[in-house]
RNA sequence: GGGUGGUUAGUUCAGCUGGUAGAACGCUACGUUGACAUCGUAGAGGUCGUUGGUUCGAGUCCAAUAUCACCCACCA
């Protein structure tokens, strides 16, 4: 065994190895069994052509660590992962391909275009996957799905077609965000708006008749060529005597009305505002409420069409300059003020949305969003942290209508078909070839593909085989939890609530677990254009993937950002390092006979019952940690177990027993040693699957793969009280004769004798038992025992403990000014503490108010401080005499 | 204009239901004892942004304020 676990730990020797060990056994699949529960979480699908990134890596070792413990607790754990189409970027970038090549989407052709997008897809898909198994994830690959595969293809025309029938998809001209470059309408979340610098321009507009003007302000002045009226404030009477009258619009010289309208904020600007309905949203419900009409004056391109007059074939920025200097130039414009204002952008390729109206297909969200704040009053959801439940109520009470159609090809076409004969419009799965009401063959599919989150709305059903009543939907569903970051919170999470609340009737999932963002160490985001993103496979690469995935989960709590730095990474390798070597230590020092290890029979020594309910009270507090999602937490305290506990001390207290001639001795030491390993091996698992597997099978008695063993439990009968009281003694004796020695200048390899002054027993005791320990740890040459201190020397150094004195004789001549000088110290500390604790005794509020037993323990605080203040007193007395 | 989060050791961050402030890294001193120098032992370092309030007691609850970050939003 032992010759198999080199000196160092390297992961590199078994991480690829052990991945496929699991998967090619198929640990990762769950098996439907109706006499065990399952647990589910949908993986959220990367892009398929995308690579792995930080966020990436913290999302899915979140998943991995909450999969990996149902699992091992029992349940039938489903991870199911699968990538998504992502239309809008995948199609952005197979353009960019086609352009360097010399080629455009426009002359392939729709079907020519989308063999394109496959190859791409086939050629750059799958990178991702084999990179979240560097990660180590253990997730259900027989499983795999792909947004555009044919099953989940069904279920998003079965949405489509069952909302299309309830009214609840429409097809209509609405003013729309309209990215020019990626020349396809966006949903609102698409649009990312951005403070600018800009200006806004003061304009009158001549009133027809008189020789009045009305003085107007617009950020947007090139929009004026669209303008279909002035609107005012019904109450401004500034104005009130104009409503109702027509204006000339200067340079084109339209005659358009001025009209009221309490949209109009009476003290922004000049209070007068011009109606360009097809332009702007906000103009076009103005212009619908007035029956306004409309009037385009840019086109898709972002141009000015030919109803721009002396303006058209200007792009839309130039013609602003344009426009604006012309009215300059005709004495139109008044002023011209510096203006600061948020500019909508194409959310993927950072362009300027125009405003347009266009026909698009529409989702209605009013009655969607109503069940779904419903399914949250009502406690269906659980948002971790819980704030974010606020953002999702104030997202769906706010809600507009999902603009789902994409003037793009990469994706699912719409299943719609238009008769040019008779108009009708005929949703369908099956293909069209005659109009289902004139028979017709003047039939048209439409071109349309719907937004990529129409599909991943579907995710957490659609991958399960819906609509169709499978054997998997009907197990796993609904999901357990969701990990996923707070940044598409609008885009995913509330749109898969909705739409399973629609088609299944319950929530797809009961909780959600929000990430923050993975930062770099200046606390920026990550970005391409930066260059500032850490390639979490290079850190692997590097150190390890269970270094990675402990760096990523301890050290921040969710929902908040966190910052990468490589230093921790280096510092959680060291840590596998660390136990890597505990358990070269353990195999080393283990007999060959001993096969089964365990405690059954076997007589405990304190420091056996110690270390065993320490593990106890490890078990207890991560399974409490990981019930409420605390994964750092509980991955700290394994940590600290194994580091502080098992190894600075279990493992150092024991090396007497096992290098000593007591074979009673020295084998309950080798069973304790590996059952304990065992344990915290377990508990490890979840967050360093790699290590811990690896380790595991080098130990005795091992009829299983990590992966697949028991998640360990709580066992009342495994704490003990006494023995704790007397090892944590030992310890803090031990500690403070170090503390001595190290602040005396005593080469820590030089052993000394210590003399125990106490009158009680139970020290004495403790002491005796414990002598091995202090002959080890604390480099005793010798151990005694005096009932008072009257006979030593001034030559000593002194230990006050609780209850106990520990004399150190000095062979050479004491620094006596150093010793006072620490002395003083002591006596400091310990004047600190009576002073703060008399402080509460003397408030009267504390004795009445606070609990009795809190009273209580501050006295016997108290008592045990005074008594070890008074041992250094008469100590720094007698050394001051000398 | 609304809303959320952060502000704790030199740095990055933990700190669950209020009861003597923790970790990692870094730093200082010492140490090649037969698991580990990817190590060990000991140590220094914080009036928990500010001001009030509630409480016997507040980093922890409340209010105000400063500052940074983010999200949402139709003031042209």
């Amino acid at each position: 065994m032992l010759e198999n676990l080199p000196k160092n730990y390297d992961p590199k020797d078994f991480e690829d190895r052990l991945y496929s060990f699991w998967n090619d056994n198929g640990y990762f699949t769950p098996e439907i069994n109706k006499d065990k529960r399952p647990f589910t979480i949908m993986m959220p699908p990367p892009n398929v052509t995308g690579s792995l990134h930080m966020g990436h890596a913290l999302n899915n070792t979140i998943q991995d660590i909450l999969i990996r413990w149902k699992r091992m607790e029992g349940f039938e754990a489903l991870w199911l992962p699968g990538t998504d189409h992502a239309s809008i970027s995948t199609e952005v970038k197979v353009v960019e391909k086609l352009k360097s090549e010399g080629r455009s989407k426009e002359e392939l052709g729709r079907e020519a275009f989308i063999e394109e997008a496959w190859e791409w897809t086939h050629l750059y898909g799958g990178t991702i996957k084999n990179q979240l198994k560097k990660l180590g994830v253990s997730c259900d690959w027989s499983r795999d799905r792909f947004t555009l595969d044919e099953m989940l293809s069904n279920a998003v025309e079965e949405v489509f077609i069952r909302l299309y029938e309830k009214d609840l998809i429409y097809r209509g001209d609405r003013i729309i965000n309209w990215c020019p470059s990626c020349h396809t309408a966006i949903s609102d979340a698409e649009v990312d708006h951005e403070d600018s610098h800009g200006h806004i321009w003061h304009i009158k507009y001549p009133i027809k008749d008189s020789n009045e003007g009305i003085v107007i302000a617009t950020t947007r002045p090139e929009t004026m060529l669209g303008d279909l009226a002035v609107a005012v404030h019904p109450d401004d009477e500034r104005y009130s005597h104009l409503v109702g009258q027509t204006v000339i619009l200067p340079l084109v010289g339209r005659e358009i009305p001025i009209i009221a309208d309490s949209y109009v904020e009476m003290d922004f600007g000049t209070g007068a505002l011009k109606i360009t309905p097809s332009h702007d949203p906000n103009d076009f419900e103005v212009g619908e409420r007035h029956k306004l009409g409309q009037f385009i004056v840019i086109d898709e391109d972002g141009y000015i069409n030919e109803n721009g007059g002396e303006f058209r074939g200007l792009e839309r920025f130039e013609a602003r300059k344009i426009v604006a200097e012309k009215l300059k130039e005709e004495g139109f414009l008044v002023e011209v003020k510096e203006h600061d204002n948020a500019v909508g952008h194409c959310e993927r390729c950072k362009t300027i949305i125009e405003p347009l109206i266009s026909k698009q297909w529409f989702v209605k969200m009013e009655p969607l969003a109503k069940p779904s704040l419903e399914a949250y009053y009502k406690g269906e959801l659980n948002f971790v942290p819980e704030r974010f439940g606020k953002i999702y109520v104030h997202w769906l009470e706010n809600i507009k209508d999902w603009c789902i159609s994409r003037q793009l090809w990469w994706g699912h076409r719409l299943p719609v078909y238009y008769c040019d004969e008779c108009h009708e419009i005929i949703v369908s799965k099956e293909p069209i070839h005659h109009c289902t009401k004139c028979n017709s063959d003047n039939i048209r599919q439409e071109t349309d593909t719907l937004d990529t989150w129409f599909s991943s709305a579907l995710w957490p059903f659609s991958t399960l085989g819906w609509p169709e009543k499978t054997e998997d939907l009907e197990y796993f569903f609904p999901t357990d939890v969701l990990v996923t970051g707070y940044d598409i919170i609008f885009f995913w999470v509330i749109r898969m609530i909705f739409s399973s609340i629609e088609q299944l009737g319950e929530v797809p999932f009961k909780d959600v677990f929000l990430t923050g963002l993975v930062r770099d160490s200046q606390g920026r985001k990550m970005s391409k254009s930066l260059g500032n993103g850490i390639d979490p496979l290079e850190i692997i690469e590097q150190y390890g993937a269970d270094a990675l995935r402990f760096t990523l989960v301890t050290g921040n709590t969710p929902g908040n950002d966190m910052r990468f730095y490589t230093e921790r990474v280096e510092a959680n390798r060291n840590f596998a390092n660390k136990l890597w070597n505990a358990t070269r230590f353990v195999l080393m020092n283990l007999d060959e006979e001993i096969k089964e290890p365990s405690i059954e029979g076997i007589n405990l020594e304190d420091e056996d019952k110690w270390i065993l309910g320490r593990l106890n009270k490890l078990k207890k507090e991560v399974k409490s940690n990981l019930d409420k999602y605390e994964l750092g937490l509980a991955a700290q305290k394994v940590y600290e177990f194994i580091w502080e506990d098992y190894c600075d001390w279990y493992i150092e207290m024991v090396k007497s027993r096992l290098y000593g001639d007591n074979k009673g001795l020295k084998e309950s030491a080798q069973n304790v040693l590996v059952v304990v390993l065992k344990d915290t091996l377990k508990l490890l698992h979840p967050f360093m699957p790699f290590i811990t597997e690896e380790i595991w099978q080098h130990l005795p008695g091992i009829n299983k793969a990590l992966i697949l063993e028991d998640w360990p439990m709580e066992d009342s009968s495994m704490d003990f009280n006494e023995a704790e009281k007397s090892i944590e003694f030992i310890k803090s004796a031990i500690k403070g004769i170090r503390n001595a020695r190290a602040e005396m200048n005593i080469v820590p390899s030089k052993k000394a004798s210590l003399i125990f002054v106490t009158d009680n027993e139970d020290i004495k005791t403790t002491v005796e038992k414990g002598t091995k320990k202090f002959m080890t740890l604390a480099s005793a040459e010798s151990i005694s025992f005096k009932n008072d201190k009257t006979s030593l020397g001034d030559d000593n150094i002194s230990v006050v403990l609780e209850k106990c004195e520990v004399f150190i004789p000095l062979k050479e001549l004491i620094d006596f000014d150093k010793e006072i000088e620490r002395l003083e110290k002591e006596k400091d500390k310990y004047l600190d503490e009576i002073n703060r604790v008399d402080n509460k005794l003397s408030n009267e509020g504390f004795i009445s108010k606070a609990p009795a037993k809190l009273v209580d323990e501050e006295k016997a605080k108290k008592e045990k401080y005074t008594d070890m203040l008074n041992n250094v007193l008469e100590r720094l007395e007698s050394l001051k005499k000398a």
